[in-house]
RNA sequence: GCCCGGAUGGCGGAAUUGGUAUACGCGCACGACUUAAAAUCGUGUCCCGAAAGGGUUGUGGGUUCGACUCCCACUCCGGGCACCA
């Protein structure tokens, strides 16, 4: 008997937790609607990308805190948003496809079906209506829409420069699926390859990109900082050097000859002592006939052609290079003859792949002027007048005014910058380091590109009637590794009349890379699953779908992780800035607030990794400890944007707390006290402030020290235990659920209550604490139960033993005191 | 090399933005309950010291009545970019 009451009592949270999770499915506790005066929150996680792995604890961590912030927000009285779906398209699925000789299409179904299960028994609050897969038809017709708006406004375009080819999974790639140079799926070095491909026109946005930055006011402030990195903004100038032949008797027409160069020190013009191209630079192949020592130049071409980016760049690498013999560069203010080189050291897709070469005040040509044996000439002093400038060891990179520099010198070198540049009829010109978005990959599992090359009109886009262009069902989908789509061999898909003239024409075989389905998905959101896959017309362009686009947009919370700064971050914000010049979306940027979990890593502080085995399972841990104490334990680790490692030994603390709020539900019968009141409203107030600014590992806290406050009572009031709940529940939702519906009895779910507001005047203050110090050192404290005035305060100090026998004869030189806190006496 | 973060007990971390450093949790020790254990509760737990007292927020210096907090220099750790002209 004795042993049936104890079970009767116990905390189980595998039966509380399935029940609850069923109720609110039924109750369609979640359900989003736009028929609503409350103010609109939207809250977006990043999508996953179902692997075959399933989740690990590190996964859920943001889902869980856009959990009790949409729960927060939801009693907050705002009509919430907070929607999730798939990212399925792309290289990890289809990888994970071939290994496993399944279709992708299959495997990714599976995944999904996995990664629901998963999160649905955390007690997640999604609104599963607005499910959206990226490799649904009905929802990349969308994505394939907008490429074609893209292409139809001149950003889309067709390219044969050498792009990263990634030989391990066949595919070109665009640099920002690199990582330090290598393939960011499967660590394979990037080789360059020259391969057809369509490429967006990112760049036409770079200043835009990077402006705006400084409008998002709620971004942390290191993903803004990484994106000015990336989009690498420099202001320099472009200048022409006419190239001198200095044999006559080739064929070559030598006439206006010339090459441009980038730089950021044109004030140094007058120390190009030589000129430096890239290997590709393609004036090279009409200098053919001119350059005496063609054989040991072209060599060098072919040479660097076949190394990888990673032994161009090598650490220390010392720098290697071919004069040019029979041709000289003019250096434009001097008119000087300067030897022209080409080295793998200028990249031939910065700038103009082409540079001045001042090794006075550079680094690089420093290096290279050292080796070859170059002049290195001086033409900024730091100081000014000097009467000889010094032999340098090495480059000076710093400021100074202009010598050797004719009717420049004296000039302050920022000054001489642009006067330089007008004098020698070059164009001042900013550079980025952002490089176009390689948007094709040779590779099946991907939206296809809808456009069509016919013989006769060139390439024409599908018309937007016909959307979605379908992936074909195939048996084999390999990538075929020479540079063509494993799509090109299906001649059935492949051919097609022109949808302009009728006539033969192929379709485009690439497939898009895996960020095209996620540059939009946020959208997608807002008009729900069924008008995603109704027939549309106009797509975006239309009236209603705007309207719903606006009543949503911007995303006001939106949580995921930084390693997709500039990746997914950049493209969507690419993409929602020509939207909004459509006029398809009102606001220009796609998301308000920005916060990134810091990772959590395997308990041996390794990232989790089936590799390392120390991959812990959120299914395991739900199901030893629930739901309720993983989310507890989660938010509860430490700072969310900070990182920390899995520790199965401290989860036991959060479970506790969940068990000792059980326990507290046995003690109800008490009147309140203002006391108790003054504690509850305390806590409102912190847990609030700190939901708002996602510092729940303090919020938590904070509900701890009322728990124990609760439990040093023999009986506590009903009214503070719910309200104790309803700040709870959006922490640990199903124990919050059990007690408040089961226990207290009430009718409808505690997700519905108003979130409680504190009152200021419930909090009574107990008295004043007043520490005294000397020379700023604690001596002594006492209390007082009601405000006194300085000199009240100043006079008790004094009189304190302690303060005595410390003042003992001494004389006090000044006495600092802060309102109700401190005394400090200084002596 | 450049750009961001960060460093607080045995451990994860807190500190109202210059005002009692170490909240909350883990661990550990002791005690209560128990035949016993588990669970739970209570007490203690930064270091030195018997105490008085002294020291302590990566290191060194500075500003201040007073510094985890501000300034200067440095060390170490994490992340990003990296021959970008």
């Amino acid at each position: 008997m004795w042993f049936y009451i104890y079970k009767m009592n116990e905390y189980d949270h595998k039966e509380i937790e399935k029940k609850w999770q069923k109720k609110w499915a039924e109750e369609e506790l979640y359900k989003t609607s736009e028929s609503s005066d409350k103010p609109k929150e939207y809250v977006l996680d990043m999508f996953p990308y179902p692997s075959g792995e399933g989740l690990h604890v590190g996964h859920p961590k943001g889902y869980i805190a856009t959990d009790i912030y949409s729960r927060y927000k939801t009693m907050r009285g705002f009509n919430v948003l907070h929607p999730m779906g798939w990212d399925a398209f792309g290289l990890p699925a289809e990888n994970y496809a071939l290994k496993n000789k399944v279709h992708p299409r299959q495997a990714v179904e599976k995944n999904i079906a996995r990664y629901k299960e998963q999160l649905s028994i955390i007690g997640f609050n999604y609104d599963w209506d607005r499910e959206i897969n990226t490799t649904d038809p009905a929802y990349y017709k969308w994505t394939q829409w907008i490429f074609l708006q893209l292409f139809k406004h001149g950003l889309a375009y067709e390219s044969n420069e050498p792009i990263n080819w990634c030989p391990s999974c066949k595919t070109g790639l665009a640099n920002e699926d690199l990582d330090n140079g290598a393939c960011e799926r499967c660590g394979s070095t990037v080789e360059k390859k020259r391969i057809r491909q369509w490429v967006l026109r990112i760049t036409d946005y770079a200043e835009r990109l990077l402006n705006d930055l400084d409008e998002l006011k709620e971004w942390p402030e290191h993903i803004k900082e990484l994106q000015r990195n990336w989009i690498g903004k420099s202001e320099g100038a472009e200048i022409d050097f006419k190239i001198k032949t200095q044999n006559a008797k080739r064929k070559t027409t030598t006439q206006n000859l010339k090459f441009t160069v980038f730089t950021t020190r044109p004030d140094t013009l007058f120390g190009a002592t030589y000129a430096v191209l890239s290997p590709e630079h393609t004036i090279l192949e009409s200098l053919e006939d001119v350059i005496d020592n063609w054989g040991d130049v072209k060599h060098y071409i072919d040479e660097s052609s076949h190394k990888t980016e990673i032994e161009r760049t090598a650490e220390g690498k010392e720098k290697t290079g071919v004069e040019l013999k029979g041709v000289k560069a003019i250096n434009p203010t001097n008119k000087e003859e300067i030897p022209i080189f080409i080295a793998d050291y200028v990249l031939a897709d910065y700038g103009t792949g082409a540079i001045m070469a001042v090794p006075a005040h550079d680094e690089r040509d420093f290096q290279f002027a050292k080796k070859y044996e170059l002049p290195i000439r001086m033409v900024i002093c730091p100081h000014y007048p000097a009467p000889t400038c010094p032999i340098l060891d090495e480059a000076y990179t710093g400021a100074g005014h202009l010598v050797v520099s004719g009717k420049f010198d004296g000039l302050s070198n920022e000054e001489a910058k642009q006067k330089i540049t007008e004098f020698v009829g070059g164009k001042m010109k900013t550079t980025y380091k952002l490089r176009d978005w390689v948007f094709s990959r040779q590779r099946y599992w991907g939206e296809p590109i809808p456009l069509i090359h016919c013989e006769k009109c060139g390439v024409v886009p599908v018309s937007e009637k016909d959307l979605p262009v379908v992936l074909p069902e195939v048996e084999s989908y390999e990538p075929t590794g020479t540079g063509e789509s494993p799509l090109a061999n299906i001649s059935e898909w492949v051919n097609i009349a022109c949808p302009k003239c009728g006539g033969k024409g192929k379709r485009e075989t690439n497939t898009m890379p895996q960020w095209a389905g996620s540059s939009w998905y946020y959208l997608a959101y807002t008009l729900g699953t069924k008008k995603l896959k109704r027939k549309t017309q106009n797509y975006l362009d239309d009236k209603n779908i705007k309207k719903l686009l606006n009543f949503w947009i911007p995303v006001d919370m939106y949580v995921g992780g930084a390693e997709h700064a500039t990746r997914h971050l950049i493209y969507a914000r690419f993409w929602h800035k020509f939207l909004y010049d459509q006029g398809f979306v009102s606001h220009s940027e796609p998301f308000r607030r920005l916060k990134s979990p810091g990772l959590i890593a395997g308990a041996d502080g390794r990232k989790m990794s089936k590799r390392f085995g120390n991959v812990i399972n959120p299914d395991d841990v739900v199901a030893t400890y629930g739901a309720d104490t993983l989310r507890l334990h989660e938010m509860f680790m430490g700072p969310f944007e900070q990182g920390a490692a899995w520790s199965e030994e401290s989860i036991i603390g959060p479970r506790r707390f969940v068990e000792k709020v059980w326990r507290l539900s046995k003690h109800i019968g008490s009147e309140t006290d203002a006391r108790d009141e003054s504690k509850l409203h305390q806590t409102i107030k912190k847990v609030t402030e700190d939901i708002e600014q996602f510092k729940f590992n303090t919020a938590i806290s904070a509900l701890m020290i009322l728990a124990n406050e609760m439990e040093r009572k023999e009986k506590i009031s009903a009214i503070h235990y719910s309200q104790f709940l309803i700040l709870l529940s959006p922490f640990a939702p199903h124990v919050a659920e059990e007690l408040w519906r089961e226990t207290l009895g009430h009718k409808t779910s505690i997700h519905l209550e108003p979130w409680p507001s504190h009152d200021e005047s419930k909090i009574i203050s107990e008295g004043f604490v007043i520490t005294v110090q000397m020379n700023g050192k604690v001596r002594d404290t006492f209390t007082t139960e009601t405000e006194l005035s300085e000199d009240e305060i100043k006079e008790k100090a004094l009189a304190l033993e302690k303060i005595k026998k410390w003042i003992d004869g001494q004389s006090i030189k000044k006495i600092i005191y802060v309102k109700n806190k401190i005394v400090n006496i200084v002596i």
